[in-house]
DNA sequence: ATTATCTTTGTAATTGTTTCAAATAAATAA
DNA sequence: TTATTTATTTGAAACAATTACAAAGATAAT
């Protein structure tokens, strides 16, 4: 808990309670989850939590670049702690996202447009998961 | 008209006349539409269109894959009848969506993983397009 | 012509997200 | 410290996208 106040000062957020329930959470568990899994996953320890403060946090983690937005599903907004370049993986069964690799300078260069001003990139694959194979 | 009549076909879906119009306004209009957008811009013509229909109509074509649906828009589904390997790019500023470039084989090439059974790939780019630039 | 099947429709329910104003907590000034 | 300002959290309500579902309509098969 002490580690996510430190690693919220390095973004320059001002570590509340809540804000290092929320990191701390997505440090310990690499899930890229949803605001309702954090939600869920907080709200027994910390009972007076709303949702709307998960929405808050989230936003402001993104904003100041501490966290990253993933758009790979279409249903819910997914958070990653791990901003380094790597691509994920979506499985179409059980929904769950995972690491896949890092992306080398190849992929990860931003290609130069007249027309768009680039700033990011985000690969994901899709396909079926090892464990719903196996089901 | 006609011409979406016989595509719709060529991916072995019977044409109505809610399907061939939803498929004609995605062959002629390649701006990645969301449903509502589709919806919107037919029902002038088609005054008993329900939107649940386009919804269903859809949810068909990118099953008997004559189109693809984009997650690159967190808000709402996007849907391109471009099925061919090309990455898009999304305006921040005005959240526009835009084919930027053709997959080489390189990126293409959906990579081998014991642990996932991959079957494809979106590669998006974000940034602020021109148009915004000018703003 | 009758029956069965497929497709469309509209309404209602559900889900994810945003808005907003009041309540609480933290920081600053007197 | 106490008072005052500022930042953060909260819960309720509004909103938007999507899904569920049953009835109506159209198409195909008998």
């Amino acid at each position: 808990m002490l580690e996510s106040h430190q690693y919220l000062r390095q973004f320059s957020i001002k570590p509340s309670v809540q804000r290092s329930a929320v990191m701390n959470f997505l440090l310990k568990n690499r899930i890229h989850p949803t605001i309702d899994e954090i939600y869920l996953a907080l709200s027994p320890s910390m009972p007076t939590l709303s949702k709307t403060t998960v929405y808050n946090t989230l936003d402001l983690f993104v904003e100041k670049g501490a966290v990253r937005a993933l758009a790979i599903d279409e249903k819910n907004a997914r958070y990653d702690v791990d901003i380094s370049a790597h691509a994920h993986f979506k499985c179409r069964s059980c929904g769950s996202i995972h690491d896949i690799f890092d992306l080398n300078a190849n992929m990860y260069q931003l290609p130069e447009n007249k027309s768009f001003k680039i700033d990011s990139i985000e690969i994901s694959y899709f396909g079926i998961c090892e464990h719903c194979i196996g089901n």
